[in-house]
DNA sequence: GATGAATGAGTATTCATTCAT
DNA sequence: CATGAATGAATACTCATTCAT
């Protein structure tokens, strides 16, 4: 019946679909979503405006579907499912393992923090995050799950790194300073001009690195 | 028609901007600049959308004059003009004061850095002079200015600091640490949920004094 | 506050909610609701695309106002809440009165007849019709209480009629063939060139009302 | 390859025709020709949008071919070369066919009707010829013709049965009278839901026989 | 023949801005 | 000063149609 001459065509059509999303996160990114035109995308991307209309429903299913796929991607990262425990090494590890996907990931989360910065969004994908637990979509709870996840993680390290100091260090405020200090990193970094900037953002994760560890 | 009137007038077109500008800016920063309609931002204010037009040139002419007003408040509040050298309390005041603002003007605040994240606006908001053209007080690179101000007090407190101390700190380190901590925390602050947040803000204040005075 | 000089304002904007629904009524008559574009109404009325959304929020709203002021009208028109009963001169009133009205809003009825032929409109406008009593939109079961309205009066008509007469005629039947006769009628008329038509319709309602009087 | 699978071919290509023509019929009956895509067709048929374009040059020409093969059917059934000349029972037999028809192509009434009550198609679609160019059949205006001969055929029946008749019936006011009931019934029928009708159409098909015959 | 990815002209709708009153 | 009706450029989205495979 259908001379669909291979599974190269879905290859394709999975090749086109990520070059869209590619081309619509950066603009997204670098302008806003508002403020990026869908026929800007399809001139990025050197396709019509209607390929797109193929590929995803509407401007914003486009968003959450790149926003899902960074996310997953970001899931399989963290390795969310391994024992939850974190040896010095591992903090190390973790540490820069974040500021590795900062790097590869810079343009969508540069977004991502856009995103979460206006009120309704904020709402929309995280205060409304008691979405049915068999979602498929996997957004909304997915960022208070990583959230949770990972300061769970570092809550359990900070309390054992205490115990064993004699520094009289209170956990819980090493916690926050160090999630802090590691958010203000985050920011720095996501929206710093790299080429005038002057930090020097590899020794600042060393120096975290050693204060905290 | 009498010389009195005149005056008042103008007291009252003085109020009506700053009505209009008070709910653009509670509007834009937590919808975001291009998802505002004017004619919300007339409503919300119990005026026609004609009015907004006798007081602002255009949209973008508002939203400057929004960040015009109240860069040129927070330059007050850091008293600019002073000898630059702070001493161990001036740096709790500092801090204190750097939170007291974020409180004071969170809104604002919430605006600036939504602009800050967008290239576009970075570059032609942020960079190229946010001062109306016939202003006296002629700052032409608020943000930069302001930055390098703050950059420049803090690196002197730092260098004094570590001088002083024994424990072979690293004067640029502790900046760094520094300051990325408190754009943590000012991000955190921003855009937490006041009510739900885990976080204590005022805790998180004394911590980081405590850490680095 | 206001200088809206007066309430002439919302004369001339009622006028000109009635200019665009005459216009649109009239194009979409002709040519169906889809085919007919907005800024042809537009055009027609001597406005601008934007202004018709400043009276009407969709194209689909503007259909189900022209729809609802026309059928309001009719409701005036029947004068529903009288007793009920026809006399013989009532019967024939009556009758005129229907080709009266087709005569005058023709343009609705052709309107009215061509969306009656579709079956999601049917449904939607029709058999929905079971919404709640309260409703003060006033259309979906507008036209069924009509039908409903005009079927009882007209049953009552026929059963009197045909107990007097000794012809044995079936009252159901009368009211049939009657029903039938009118609804041809009125296709017939809405639907020919009035200038070509072989037709005399004056006389033909003539016939109907000697023959079922 | 084999010379009879070419014959085989052109047979499995008329269907593919008529069965790509049946389920557009439908569509167009239920949806309205405009309201009706393309693709929803080709789901409908379970082949692509493309081939569908391999059978018909275009979805205008889809609907004329529609229309053609109906109203071809249509001119067969009512044997348009017979003498035109109608007995009582020949009569009867008329209106029986004709609402055996209506039963048999419902949909394609259904679809013909909302066509004839828009302007533009009527005089697109009806009066400008509805054959396609290669047809040898050649009939140019094809309703013209049957309503035409319809209304002459009937026209005679009437004239001769108030002549035998000793009532003084007008003739034409029997037929016009008479006509106006088929329509009505035939509008009646076609767009009333045939499950939820209160009306049971055999009946009346007596009824108007029994009154007209 | 058959497919469905790709196109782009066409259309409804939005919204900053103007201006007569 | 204040209004809000009016404008029209801008923009998301649709859908008939094409064509390489």
């Amino acid at each position: 019946m259908s001379p669909k001459s291979s599974k190269q065509l879905e290859e394709i059509k999975e090749k086109k679909r990520n070059l869209i999303m590619d081309h619509a996160l950066r603009l997204f990114a670098e302008n806003g979503f508002q403020a990026t035109r869908i026929d800007q995308i399809a001139k990025h991307c050197g396709v019509s405006k209607g390929l797109i209309y193929n590929y995803f429903a509407s401007k914003e299913e486009l968003l959450k579907e790149i926003i899902n796929r960074s996310l997953t991607e970001v899931y399989q990262y963290f390795d969310i499912n391994r024992d939850g425990y974190l040896t010095e090494d591992e903090f190390e590890y973790f540490i820069r393992q974040v500021f590795r996907i900062l790097k590869e990931k810079r343009t969508f989360w540069q977004l991502f923090f856009q995103l979460l910065m206006q009120k309704e969004v904020r709402e929309e994908f995280i205060n409304h995050s008691v979405t049915p637990p068999d979602i498929n979509s996997g957004e909304p709870d997915v960022i208070q799950n990583l959230e949770n996840y990972v300061l769970n993680v570092l809550s359990d390290y900070f309390r054992k790194k205490t115990e064993k100091s004699a520094d009289g260090y209170d956990p819980l405020s090493e916690l926050i300073l160090f999630a802090i200090a590691l958010k203000g990193l985050t920011i720095t970094y996501l929206f710093s001009d790299e080429k005038t900037s002057i930090f020097d953002f590899e020794k600042i994760v060393d120096l975290i690195i050693e204060k905290y560890k």
